[in-house]
DNA sequence: CTCCCATTGTAACCCTTGTTACTGTGGAGG
DNA sequence: CCTCCACAGTAACAAGGGTTACAATGGGAG
């Protein structure tokens, strides 16, 4: 864990501090498709992503869901952040999205190091900072373009962290993610595919040329 | 200034730092409909809302817009908080929604007072986390809902920020904020007068029962 | 190898929203 | 008082995408 550590946060926090959370973080392994955290729960802890990736979702009230967005190695999850500052429930839903590894700090340290590591404090502003970045984009992404864009872009994204052309996925999974029907992302997969930008295959996607 | 800063963060914020704020911000008086951030602007300070509201609008590369949210009294914008720490430019425009008054915090000051106070730190998290939940609730708004209900809940959201049942705008102000198209806000708001919803008239709509 | 079922392909249809085009109207300003 | 024009009403049509229904197919379990 200690070299896993310095390896993803060794150049952000300074060493004292990379001891302290050696000392009280816990590590934990995800299997791809694990629940880390579910709507409604109350969060003890905030994670440090050393390796893989999270999936972030919201819920609406019928149970429909949407891809807010990936969470990678070197980030935090704002978003639980938010939920252990403000001592309230999750608003969303955290599952792996590969196998993943990371470090779950207990919120009492989060107050103490603020008042205490200049680091901590740069590192929790700089992930507020990229989430809220990151949400406006999914905003942008949502508000402004069409289903085979997003369709597109989500492709992009999935292909990037799982750094690989295949995607793993049925179409019922990247229905779910976008909030649409699997008709529709059939629809639009068959178009990209004719356009040369995909190849479709059972169980998953090669892309060619997004 | 002191007694209006008093009203407005009295209760969050320590003698001392209201001290400091009184001798470093900037009172800062705009008219509704004036431009107080654009989008592109470095950003040289951080408001603290003092009366009034604001909206807060994104735009997508065609120059569509689309109304993010509101900011009202003993809010600060943490988007603008963003740019600051990260010396980026702005992501959004903000325009005075009703005649509003508000402090101008020189960048310098932030940091030091993160430092230093810790009802400044709770301030800045408490920032951050109502701006998530409030971007939250527009995705969801954006995502989940159709057309009517949006319409219906931008009344709403119109009518208590104006301390009014009386709504200022014409239909194509709407649709702007909405990112629809005038014809549509005009189709919807017809039928919500039908269903004794609301009442139109030139340049303004009175809200009955929503 | 065979059967079954999850997955995918496809057609037909509908609803919501966006677009275009034209009409009606009230209020400000000459 | 009249003119003009911003604002609003409305119809007709187009497009995107959601829904339903059914067929085809490939891979895993037995």
């Amino acid at each position: 864990m200690q070299q896993e550590l310095e390896d993803a946060y060794g150049f952000i926090f300074e060493k004292s501090l990379l001891e302290e959370i050696e000392n009280v973080g816990i590590l934990r392994e995800v299997k791809a498709g694990e629940t880390i955290i579910e709507i409604g729960d109350y969060v003890k802890g905030m994670p440090l992503l050393i390796s893989g990736a999270i999936k972030i979702l919201r819920e609406d009230h019928d149970g429909d869901e949407l891809l807010l967005y990936f969470i990678e190695r070197g980030d935090t999850c704002a978003m639980t952040l938010n939920c252990c500052l403000g001592h309230t429930k999750s608003e969303i839903r955290a599952i792996a999205e590969t196998d993943t590894k990371f470090v779950m700090i207990p919120i009492e340290k989060m107050e103490e190091w603020t008042a205490e590591y200049k680091s901590w404090r740069n590192f929790v502003f700089e992930s507020y900072h990229s989430r809220l970045s990151e949400m406006l984009e999914t905003i942008d992404t949502i508000a402004f373009l069409n289903m085979d864009e997003r369709l597109m872009r989500y492709l992009r994204d999935k292909a990037k962290i799982n750094s690989s052309d295949i995607i793993q996925n049925t179409h019922q999974q990247i229905a779910y993610d976008l909030h649409t029907s699997r008709v529709v992302i059939s629809r639009l997969l068959k178009k990209l595919e004719q356009e040369g930008k995909i190849k479709l295959q059972r169980n998953h996607i090669q892309v060619i040329d997004l």
